[in-house]
RNA sequence: GCGGGCGUGGCGGAAUUGGCAGACGCGCCAGAUUUAGGAUCUGGUGGGCAUCCGUGCAGGUUCAAGUCCUGUCGCCCGUACCA
């Protein structure tokens, strides 16, 4: 039976709104629950079906949640600082928070049809002043406790969009927001010092429920490593080359170090340096590749020798030439090594190529063929030869240098500080003043919000300034320390400011004493449950981790960890299997399909598709499959006779009950969905059904489903909001029908499949599964020379 | 290179973790209904007429392998000269 989808979804959200039924209680006796889902960015576009399906996963979950008695929190904001609006704004003419409260609106009202059970009354904005005064505040607390320093530096600079960008937003040499190719530009940059934090990131991990590969891609993107730094006196000048390795194991097979094309120390001694113009040059040309012709370079490596230095091994005193190349970065270690061929292939290519001496130190390998970086017996190695356990010899020889003094052991890591400094518009200032006497001196907090100003033309200035350096009024300001004429900062945070935060804030929306209230935290947090993208792990998901580390060291939250298990839903590919995408046409339009087949339709399809952390392309055939479902659901309800149980049904009841309850709780919707459409199929084979029953199936469906649920509740004289019902229970009794179907094997290939009482025993079973026809025909003029019984499941004779 | 994941019908995907491979849905076929198309309903549907053969490929362990082991091929994601 077809419902009316149009009238009963609009029925139903218009009923819930007035009801509240959302609404989170900021204290209860019930045991809490806390989702969050990804908070979207309201882009012109509007919604997306990827948004429906990141949030229907934890929409299921909250829904379940409160039907077994949860205090439900179940948030929604907008992210809304960013460049797309900001260029929307240039290229309009438009203010961007006329945009932006368009764009939310639009975002809300779609939401709201899908149905989703969002507590509304929490909404956050990170561009309204009453939010981003909290931003400041804790950007000023970091400051404060020394998490906030300045410096000149190579950045990542986009020339499209005339922005400074952190690592996390150029991964892969691409602007995160235009994938213009980024280039290298040396500018004045704030920095969050996140590497300070590495250890606390890292460790906190172990005790947290993500998934696997979340965990390990954050493993991986702060990447630290332990070694040794150890300075290598230079023939003929006082300072001495530092370096890092992994490897100090490896000392006495050093054969020639490498600097950066950049190492200071090249600027510094150039006097002593015979061929600064070819070095010179080498660092123009390595300054022209891009990140691309880089990688390309793997093999082939250039270089130059730098004439005039020599570095001096530390533990043999032998002379080694330097080099140097762009395979050693600046921006990692201290910009220089110690170059081991026999053990390193890039530094083997590089002894090759330059026909420099290659040493071994570790036996095991083949130096001629290739360098060799296992394990195995030590060489050549004064002090260290014999020893053939690795981390023996690094122990060993970092005790060496510590004792001469010339090295310690050291850690690093591949994450950087956060370049925290954007040069826009449209994000929160960064609540500085440049004094002339006092430095860099903060807005007091009695004067946040530091506001945005208004202003006309938003584009950024042609050197890369920020658009907020022309409205003098803003710039112009007295030193809050001395009084004395002071400007302040131009620059705007980054994108990712207002959303390391943002959970806490749901907790407490409107506080305007604090960014929310201890007790209220105390109750809500950690999030229970944060569900997002992959894109986000090594992004936003790093940056609030720091962030909430940060405010629980200085008393502000009371759990180290924000969130207590993240997982991730896949993408929604177009229905020709790429990624949607404007350009390829491929893009579904979820309101589209509301429109057409209803919300409900949407939601099932969405978490039906296939595993939901996988990809999955969308297939509208599929779709239709799922609202056949949902009008054979509405169909039973007018069938339904009498109450109680339908003896016939019951065990198939027990079990999608179960079944259900179980799959949720792993995310695998597709299965739950699938053991619902089984028991439907199950009651049209059975003929008849009771009223009892029919709510019991859309209880378990309402999450899924919830405004077909409710009206079919309603029609059935349920008592109050589907929604709020209690969640079915089952009897793990129940789930066992009275006779099993059993296969019977003879050695291991299907004979029979042969009906069992469900409590048989060994022999009972062995002797039931000869008694059939089709088996005693196979064992026929056999010996039966092993059986194997397993209840409940299989019989297996082994004859010949 | 390195790290992780995945290969199952025409398609999306199931499989209680070693126990009937292909649940559920799509598509397809046949029938019903309809002036027709669409929609809906009912039945069938891995391959082969059959003994049988089937989870990328080749071996192995086991009474029993999609699942475990060894080797191999292919695809996807992340990262990128990290010293």
């Amino acid at each position: 039976m077809k419902y009316d989808f149009v009238t009963t979804e609009k029925k139903w959200q218009e009923k819930w709104k007035q009801a509240g039924i959302f609404h989170a209680a900021d204290h209860s006796d019930k045991p809490k629950f806390y989702g969050l889902v990804e908070f979207p960015y309201p882009s012109g576009a509007g919604m997306h079906v990827g948004h429906i399906k990141a949030y229907a996963g934890l929409e299921v979950i909250s829904r379940k949640r409160r039907m077994q008695g949860y205090n439900v929190l179940f948030p929604i904001g907008f992210d809304a600082f960013g460049l797309p609006t900001e260029n929307y704004a240039i290229k309009t003419g438009i203010h961007p928070r006329q945009v932006t409260d368009k764009n939310i609106a639009r975002f809300s009202e779609q939401l709201g049809r899908v149905g989703f059970s969002f507590d509304w009354d929490r909404v956050v904005d990170t561009t309204e002043e009453k939010y981003y005064k909290w931003t400041q505040w804790i950007f000023l607390k970091m400051f404060e406790n020394g998490l906030v320093f300045r410096d000149t530096a190579l950045v990542n600079y986009c020339p499209h969009c005339k922005v400074v960008l952190s690592n996390e937003d150029s991964q892969g040499g691409k602007c995160d927001i235009c994938d213009t190719e980024i280039v290298q530009k040396s500018k004045d940059v704030w920095y969050l010092r996140i590497t300070k934090y590495a250890d606390k990131l890292l460790e906190e991990l172990d005790g947290l429920d993500y998934l696997p590969n979340v965990k390990m891609q954050q493993v991986n993107w702060i990447g630290r490593s332990t070694g040794a730094f150890v300075n290598f006196a230079v023939k003929g000048i006082d300072e001495k080359l530092r370096i890092y390795t992994t490897r100090p194991d490896t000392l006495f097979g050093v054969t020639f170090m490498v600097m950066a094309p950049e190492h200071p120390m090249l600027e510094k001694y150039r006097s002593c340096i015979k061929n600064a113009d070819a070095l010179d040059a080498y660092r123009d040309e390595c300054a022209k590749k891009t990140e691309f012709e880089r990688t390309q370079m793997n093999k082939n490596k250039t270089g130059v020798r730098v004439e005039g230095l020599c570095a001096i091994n530390p533990v043999s005193g032998k002379e080694i030439p330097i080099y140097i190349s762009d395979y050693v970065m600046m921006g990692y270690g201290t910009g220089a090594i110690m170059a081991v061929p026999a053990h390193d292939d890039r530094d083997y290519a590089f002894a090759k190529k330059f026909g420099i001496d290659i040493v071994e130190v570790i036996r095991g390998g083949d130096i001629e063929k290739e360098a060799y970086a296992g394990d195995g017996e030590m060489v050549n190695s004064e002090f260290l030869n014999g020893i053939k356990e690795k981390k023996i010899a690094i122990e060993k020889m970092v005790q060496v240098l510590e004792e001469k003094g010339v090295g310690e052991a050291g850690v690093q890591y591949k994450m950087k500080d956060w370049a925290f400094n954007r040069q826009r518009y449209w994000g929160e200032p960064i609540p500085i003043v440049h004094c002339p006497q006092c430095g860099m001196v903060p807005v007091p907090y009695s004067e946040l919000p530091l506001k945005l100003p208004e202003m006309e033309n938003f584009a950024p200035g042609e050197g890369g300034e920020s658009p907020l350096a022309k409205v003098e009024s803003f710039v112009n300001c007295s030193c809050p320390k001395c009084g004395g004429a002071a400007k302040r900062e131009t620059d705007t945070m980054p994108q990712w400011a207002g959303s390391s935060w943002y959970f806490l804030r749901y907790i407490d929306p409107l506080n305007d004493a604090c960014l929310a209230d201890p007790e209220k935290l105390k109750y809500w947090l950690p999030v229970d449950w944060y569900n997002g993208g992959m894109e986000h792990v090594t992004r936003h998901l790093i940056y609030s981790r720091f962030w909430h580390r940060f405010l629980y060291d200085i008393g502000v939250v009371p759990t180290k960890e924000p969130y207590a298990k993240r997982t991730a839903q896949g993408l929604i590919l177009g229905p020709d299997g790429q990624k949607m995408s404007k350009s390829r046409g491929n893009v579904v339009d979820p309101l589209n399909v509301v429109e057409e087949f209803g919300a409900d339709t949407l939601r099932v399809y969405i978490l039906f598709m296939g595993d939901y952390g996988a990809a999955a392309p969308w297939s509208e055939s599929s779709m239709r499959g799922c609202k056949r479902f949902l009008d054979r659901v509405a169909g039973l309800a007018e069938k339904a006779q009498g109450n109680g149980v339908t003896k016939a049904l019951e065990a198939s009841f027990h079990k999608t009950i179960k079944k259900v309850t179980s799959d949720i709780e792993e995310m695998k919707f597709n299965t739950a969905i699938a053991a619902m459409m089984e028991l439907i199929n199950e009651i049209d084979k059975v003929g008849s059904i009771t009223a009892d029953e029919v709510k019991t199936l859309v209880a378990i469906l309402c999450p899924f489903a919830p405004h077909l649920c409710e009206e079919i509740w309603e029609s059935l004289g349920g008592e109050g909001f589907c929604s709020l019902a209690q969640w079915p229970a089952y009897d793990e009794a129940k789930t066992i029908s009275d006779t099993v179907e059993i296969a019977v094997q003879l050695c291991g290939k299907l004979k029979a499949v042969v009906a069992m009482p469900a409590g048989a025993s060994r022999e009972e079973m062995a002797a039931l599964a000869k008694a059939d026809a089709r088996v005693a025909a196979a064992l026929e003029g056999k010996t039966i020379k092993k059986e194997i019984v397993v209840p409940g499941k299989i019989v297996n004779f082994v004859a010949v």
